[in-house]
DNA sequence: CATGAATGAGAGTTCATTCAT
DNA sequence: TATGAATGAACTCTCATTCAT
């Protein structure tokens, strides 16, 4: 996994609204001071992201991150506070690197509300089907870095949230949206992603998002229905 | 967390379809032969449930668990292999509580299938917020025991499309189901576990339902919409 | 391997010279009292030769040792006090084993001393290709039982320094046999019978047996020299 | 026990016969980097030829030996793969120093083959004699480290062979030397090794040997014998 | 900054032995 | 006498972290 940028530790931007703040955003990386160690951190970073997302966070060790890096073992040290902060900081890039990869989709669509999270979805589905250690790192933040996971669910819930309540004011929504249809909504994601993306059945993602868009429009039951 | 009846490597039962059999179903456990036995493996389970639980598989140990089981730390190898064929018996026997809690509520329902799924949703929900372990030890397998996670939710994602089958072969579905629908159903269908059930905000478990209900029915979009 | 007789504990008998008792000749064992009893002990014995010669000493393990027998676990402790000293008993028995194998052909043979000895090594190396197992008891004794290891090579050399002195008195021998002549002796066969018995080249024995005497007999050194 | 210079993971050189390579030479060491490495890597081995000829390979623990070498115990891992790795590497040390230990006096010696065996034999006593543990550490290898004890013995009966075939050619010999006869000079050695150079009896080394080298060139029998 | 040796707490696991049934 | 559950000391090995060079 390659980090462009200097995304590090700028996982969350200002926001209108209930966003949840990463946990202690910046402290969890000394930052270099030199071009030099600027590629070094860079080096770790990147090997721990794979070695994580290949082995998990227990299997992983520092010592083999740094092989990989092709560094010393004592520089880890210079750059992060310990395995658990990596761990964070990477959390953190790959949420915000996740809904960097979604925004613009959402943002150039030019249809309804909810076709709009269905190609938000679809965009989603290649992301994961093309990032398989992402998904990993971040699922398994439930266990190592638990706020860090929440606030990256809550801020996601919220972000669907916000564009169901712009369509609504709109007049676009049957429904009043409430949390649990933005949680609903993630959700689905989420484990289409695991399926489609993840364990890569090999489907059509065009289809998967398409049957998952009519499901969010008209619904499973006869039309005109209840 | 109590172990009700001898449920351990019970996990999967007959079934028409698709299912996948539970990893090494029996060979984790070295079965007691006698009746006191019988009490301790059964006091080693609970006490590993609740520390998993709480602790999540790493950073609990088996010097905790059987202090806490109030049996001898060799005391454990004489039923069990290993942490992790502790923890996977553990995982099969989870995924089979949480089946059977849910299958009577669909069993007893008299309306109809997308009105089921709400109701089997509500079970879950309150499940979920009763038994907040479970869910971890189970989310927690994904990293541990991979095989028996995915065996869970490939199980259950086959369940669901059955029922939908079922519903379609009936004439009360307006869509022909699909793999894709059963895995958002469920994807819904865990978020909202979390976050109801787990992370517990106090909402009104009834009322997450009947949204959930109410998307799955009809969607989110303007009735005869698109 | 089957212990015929009762002959355990019974591994060293009176002789003239200076043989060394082996250890707690008797206390090794806990005297069976009843028919039914005697088999449990047969069984247990004979299952430990086995598992003591094909995995030695440390690798071998009581409980396995009782499931080879066929007995329960606690039994054991009926019959002996400690895996040591049944490993103690095993050596004492098969000492005298290799004793009983070899002295007949000893006591039969018509020709001179020397070529007696190399009868009897005849019969040692059959005797260690067919017991493979014995050998190995007796060699790890050496780590795990050595007093019964010393009294063993002891005892052996003792009884060839014997008859090389017979064999001298009555004139046969060119040189005053001494200690180093019988340890020597015993080492050549020690080691022919690792190399041709245990390791089992497939070497004809007799072939063997027959080099060593005639090295016995007149050395490697052209006849006449010095 | 001091390992002099790099001796370590050098025990076979090369040589015209059929000789057995120790077995993964190389592999069982952490080579260090440093001159600090290397000395702690030094503590370490010597402290383990102490402890494992005092106490025996399964007696003896990484924790004693790493106390005894002064270093932290999970020092012991940064240069040793496991337990059995150090033993097997202290076996092939040990195997070649004892080689390298009686070589000398072999090529210096300006006499008859056999005779050369006798000079041979004598270092080879007073090498066991000073150093016991070596004997104890090879001898113990038959059940810790079977193929390097198997590769230790199968050498120096190829060498003393070689030596026999060498001396035949030049006609010094009065038989055809064999595989039994290199076999059984080697048994003789390791036993007068045993009585008389570990078990110690305050001999006379010199006398031991000149019994053997008669016992070689000329046999016990009476001169012009059979 | 970079390096890699050193540290030691802590974990999982084994198994001889005891003991209640 | 037979059974097998229970015990816990002891052991090997891991790895995050520190620190001297």
């Amino acid at each position: 996994m390659v980090l462009k940028r200097g995304r590090i530790a700028t996982a969350t931007q200002g926001g209108k609204g209930k966003r949840v703040d990463a946990v202690n955003t910046a402290s969890q990386l000394r930052e270099p001071r030199t071009e030099r160690g600027r590629r070094t951190q860079r080096a770790v970073l990147d090997a721990a992201a794979a070695e994580f997302g290949e082995k998990g966070f227990h299997e992983s060790s520092i010592v083999s991150i740094t092989i990989r890096a092709g560094v010393a073992l004592g520089s880890f040290y210079t750059y992060f506070e310990s395995k658990e902060a990596l761990f964070k900081a990477l959390v953190q890039d790959m949420s915000g690197r996740v809904r960097d990869h979604v925004a613009p989709v959402l943002g150039a669509h030019a249809g309804g509300a909810i076709a709009a999270e269905g190609v938000a979805l679809h965009a989603f589905l290649e992301f994961a089907r093309e990032h398989k250690e992402i998904y990993r790192i971040i699922d398994e933040a439930e266990f190592v870095a638990p706020e860090d996971w929440r606030a990256h669910y809550l801020n996601t819930a919220a972000r669907i949230l916000e564009r169901l309540q712009a369509a609504h004011a709109k007049g676009e929504l049957g429904v009043e949206p409430c949390e649990a249809h933005a949680w609903a909504i993630m959700g689905m994601n989420v484990f289409l992603g695991l399926r489609f993306g993840v364990m890569d059945t090999g489907a059509d993602l065009g289809e998967v998002a398409r049957a998952a868009n009519d499901l969010l429009q008209d619904g499973l039951g006869l039309s005109g229905s209840d």
